[in-house]
RNA sequence: GCCGGAGUGGCGGAACGGCAGACGCUAAUGCCUCAAAAGCAUUUGCCCUUCGGGGCGUGUGGGUUCGACUCCCACCUCCGGCACCA
């Protein structure tokens, strides 16, 4: 801890004697901002050191929509205890903050009352900007961006363009998510149980064209690597491979002589193959009518295809539900064995997996059991038990490992199943009736949104020309005023028809504007991109600004993003590197997910009445102790449940270190607080102390985010302090403990609580906290000259003793032995094992 | 069903295989005060106690070990995710 500088002005010790945070907190935060402490330079400019490492600390940014709750004050506590932490260890922090401001919320808002959304919108980022700033979170607000403006979608515009120039980005019909209520089509990863993400409407099933992106051409590497992720918690990385879904398999065709048609299906189970004694089709499937086109079966066909179409997703996605069908009355050939086996339509076959189409093989698979139990179709056993066990009545048998050998299965038969699945699958690849495939359950990210808040896709239509991108030099494509906000099935965008209306930039004819908006997770997926060069007129970025920080080292966010916002930007880094814009190939390097905070149990709500307003608090308690409050609950990654008594708690314990930090002020010499290291008695105890904690906090930080036990060991210096300060006041080795002891809790207590420690700091040394290195703990002076041994009998503790910290192991012994407490334990017994482990303890066991 | 995570006092939670319950809340008592608030101090897992101490305790049942909240096996409960994915 370095210091000295003249004596302190004498403002800064309080004049009154209670600690006041309203006072605390606004001095500091007005430092703050006229300072500008927190921004950070990038290469190249004024103050920029090289040779300091860099540090990308980000917190999700915050959708603003009426004032911030108290989620956002926790990851936002959370994310800045880190960057101060990272700071004093010598980093160049970049911690900047921004707005998700496209969405529906502000839109339905507009649609209730006529008002521009941009209003409601920006009245709630005022809001959040506010607070941000009265919580004393340390935000670098050069780098402030929101993305409904036109200089941030200027450059979600270009993105789009660019996947579009690299084919990644294109318009396809295709069966798709509409949600009714929203008006609006919604990606498969907004689809939750068949119900719309926002609102909870069963969405349907329609037949739209619409813009994509290819997320699916990542999916294996958007796998494979999750190995370059340094932290990332094991179940959102479970999540995102169960998104992905890759299963490895064989695509194998199935033949209709009748009609010359060709029917491929994917099968992870290509040694089950001569157990195929059915085929079946999806509703959706485009070969149907077809198929039984003029047939007695037509009928039958087209009322149970209208059923299922009426039916929601959720419905029919229940495995509970008796198997229905309708045979086609057509048959396909095995291309094993050449059998003809029956054709069918079920819903229990989805249309947006594999091929829409399967080999059903009832004796090894639950569902096609089901089916074949149900319209009373043949069953053959084609992979047996080795050992001759017997499979359950009414169940199908799926092992396949190696104790299994197929039987029925020509030339295969006694085959392991496990070897069959290659086998097979070779024997296909030679006939040319299949070959290896890979299946995923990715589908590919759909983009548009016939919504009006939002990013608008740079799109125009011509006559001649096709689909034509909106030259650079023309972006960005302003969203245009509207009098309606209403969708109605198409993009309230349409209704603005001179905006609509335009010219080609290829051939100069006319042209209509595409009138759909991004999705708003478009707009999140590069932010963090544009916060490292946000002034940048030219570019989205520069690459000199985006090598520097990339990746953000430390990610916080909730948990709810796992799958579509974190899928998302690994996408857009992977793809935006390929095209040679970026460096790395991961956006977040370690990701954090921070628990809820619920109230007598149950998440906050209005209609629950148990929400904590931030701002109310805030005012009534000052915000170091909401935020000391929120990572001293319990661990952040879980949920913790919030209690008012628990507030009570941490803010007597800052008003404890408040007046601590008064009272070493008045009553001990102002100077170097750390002097001399004294060499026994009470100021040595304190002094020891403090270096214990500054050993605990910092192992606490290093090791993650175990912040309640970090703020634990700065309440027990302090109460420490409590104990001895009474004993050491006066003298000067016992002043310079107790000064070097509160100034060490003050600086400890910094990344929770800011304000106050930078208040009590400065009292104590003229110092700023935050222009102070992180300190060090002298493990030297945990060392102490006696030790308490643990005596244990039979692994059970009965007595403790002090002895000289060098004392060998023969004295303890010794010494155990003659205890009384453990003397009463050995009594008539044999001893059989004495374990001595140094410094620590001593156990005798005992027969 | 599959995949994760978690079970410790009245509560939130601590514990490199070595003193279970740090720290905080709650509660009780005392000091200060005319009084209250604030503050300070002591006690606070359960049972028994002759007040020395003794017994029991980390979801359940086993195991490994001198010693297990911690490691292994089996199970129970709760929370989250996925789910007719071929």
């Amino acid at each position: 801890m370095r210091s000295r500088r003249p004596a302190p002005p004498v403002r800064k010790i309080a004049a009154v004697d209670r600690y006041d945070p309203r006072e605390v907190e606004a001095r500091w935060q007005a430092v703050w901002a006229e300072e500008r402490t927190w921004e950070v330079p990038n290469p190249g400019e004024e103050g920029f050191d090289p040779a300091k490492p860099k540090a990308y600390v980000l917190e999700m940014l915050p959708y603003p929509s009426g004032e911030p709750h108290i989620g956002h004050l926790k990851v936002y506590s959370v994310g800045d205890a880190i960057a101060h932490y990272r700071r004093r260890n010598g980093a160049h922090v970049i911690h900047p903050m921004g707005y998700d401001a496209f969405g529906l919320p502000a839109e339905n808002h507009a649609i209730k009352t006529g008002e521009h959304p941009r209003t409601a919108t920006e009245a709630s980022i005022e809001s959040f900007r506010k607070q941000f700033r009265e919580w004393g979170i340390s935000i670098d607000w050069s780098r402030e961006v929101s993305t409904h403006t036109p200089e941030y979608y200027r450059w979600t515009q270009w993105i789009f363009l660019q996947l579009f120039e690299k084919g990644l980005a294109y318009r396809s019909e295709a069966p798709v998510h509409w949600c009714p209520e929203d008006a609006t089509v919604l990606a498969n990863e907004q689809v939750i149980d068949g119900r719309c993400e926002r609102c909870g409407t069963p969405v349907i099933v329609r037949n739209l064209e619409q813009w994509f992106f290819r997320i699916t051409d990542y999916a294996d590497r958007l796998l494979a690597d999750f190995d370059l992720l340094e932290s990332w918690p094991e179940h959102v990385i479970t999540m995102q491979r169960n998104w992905i879904g890759r299963s490895e398999g064989a695509e194998v065709v199935f033949r209709c002589e009748e009609l010359d048609l060709d029917f491929p299906v994917f099968t992870t189970r290509p040694d089950t193959l001569f157990g195929a004694t059915f085929f079946v089709l999806a509703p959706e499937h485009q070969q149907l009518s077809k198929l039984v086109e003029g047939t007695d079966a037509e009928e039958a066909v087209r009322d149970y295809v209208n059923e299922t179409a009426r039916e929601a997703a959720e419905e029919r996605g229940s495995d509970e539900r008796p198997k229905t069908g309708v045979p086609l009355g057509r048959t396909v050939t095995n291309p094993v064995n050449g059998e003809q086996i029956p054709m069918f339509v079920a819903d229990y076959v989805l249309m947006d997996y594999g091929t829409g189409a399967l080999m059903a093989v009832p004796a090894h698979d639950q569902r096609d059991h089901d089916f074949a139990t149900a319209f009373d179709l043949p069953i053959r056993t084609v992979v047996e038990p080795a050992d001759g066990s017997e499979v359950p009545e009414g169940e199908a048998y799926t092992e396949h490992s190696e104790d299994q050998g197929l039987v029925n299965s020509g030339e295969f038969d006694g085959t392991p199943a496990s070897e069959a699945i290659t086998v097979v699958t070779e024997w296909l690849e030679a006939e040319g009736r299949g070959e290896a495939a890979v299946n995923y359950r990715l589908r590919d990210w759909l983009v548009s949104r016939q919504r009006y808040w939002g990013a608008p896709i740079p799109i125009i239509n011509c006559e001649d020309c096709g689909m034509v991108p909106v030259p650079d030099d023309q972006l960005p494509v302003k969203l245009p005023e509207v009098e309606d906000y209403a969708p109605k099935g198409k993009s309230p965008l349409a209704a603005a028809e001179d905006w609509v209306k335009t010219e080609c930039p290829k051939c100069g004819g006319s042209g209509r504007r595409e009138t759909d908006t991004m999705d708003t997770f478009v707009d999140s997926s590069w932010y963090f991109i544009r916060y490292l060069d946000p002034q940048n007129t030219e570019a989205a970025w520069s690459r000199e600004a985006a090598d520097n920080w990339m990746p953000v080292d430390q990610y916080i966010g909730g948990v709810e993003h796992a799958i579509l916002h974190l899928m998302y930007a690994r996408f857009f880094v992977k793809a935006l590197a390929d095209m040679g814009h970026l460096g790395v190939q991961e956006p977040f390097a370690n990701l954090f997910t921070q628990g809820m905070i619920t109230r007598d149990g149950a998440k906050m709500s209005k209609s629950r009445g148990n929400v904590v307003p931030p701002a109310d608090y805030v005012e009534r308690y000052g915000a170091d102790t909401l935020r000391t409050y929120i990572c001293f609950i319990g661990p952040p990654d879980r949920d913790a449940d919030w209690r008012d008594e628990g507030v009570d708690g941490v803010q007597r314990f800052l008003s404890r270190l408040w007046r601590l930090g008064r009272e070493v002020a008045e009553r001990t010499e102002f100077g170097e607080p750390g002097g001399a290291t004294p060499e026994s008695g009470d100021a040595r105890v304190l002094v020891a102390k403090a270096h214990w904690a500054i050993g605990k906090v910092t192992r606490d930080f290093e090791r993650g985010f175990q912040f309640n036990t970090a703020i634990s060991a700065v309440m027990e210096l302090v109460n420490e302090a409590y104990r001895l300060k009474d004993g050491l006041y006066g003298e000067g080795a016992g002043d310079a403990a107790l000064r070097f002891a509160t100034a060490t809790a003050a600086s400890l207590i910094w990344p929770f609580a800011p304000h106050l420690g930078a208040e009590v700091y400065e009292m104590l040394t003229g110092d700023r906290v935050w222009e102070t290195e992180w300190p060090e703990a002298d493990e030297g002076l945990l060392a102490t000259d006696t030790v308490t041994y643990v005596v244990q009998v039979n692994g059970k503790l009965r007595a403790r003793l002090e002895t000289e910290a060098d004392a060998g192991e023969e004295d303890v012994l010794e010494l155990a032995r003659g205890d009384e407490g453990v003397q009463r334990h050995l009594d008539g017994k044999e001893v059989v094992k004495e374990v001595f482990v140094p410094g620590k303890l001593v156990n005798i066991v005992v027969r």
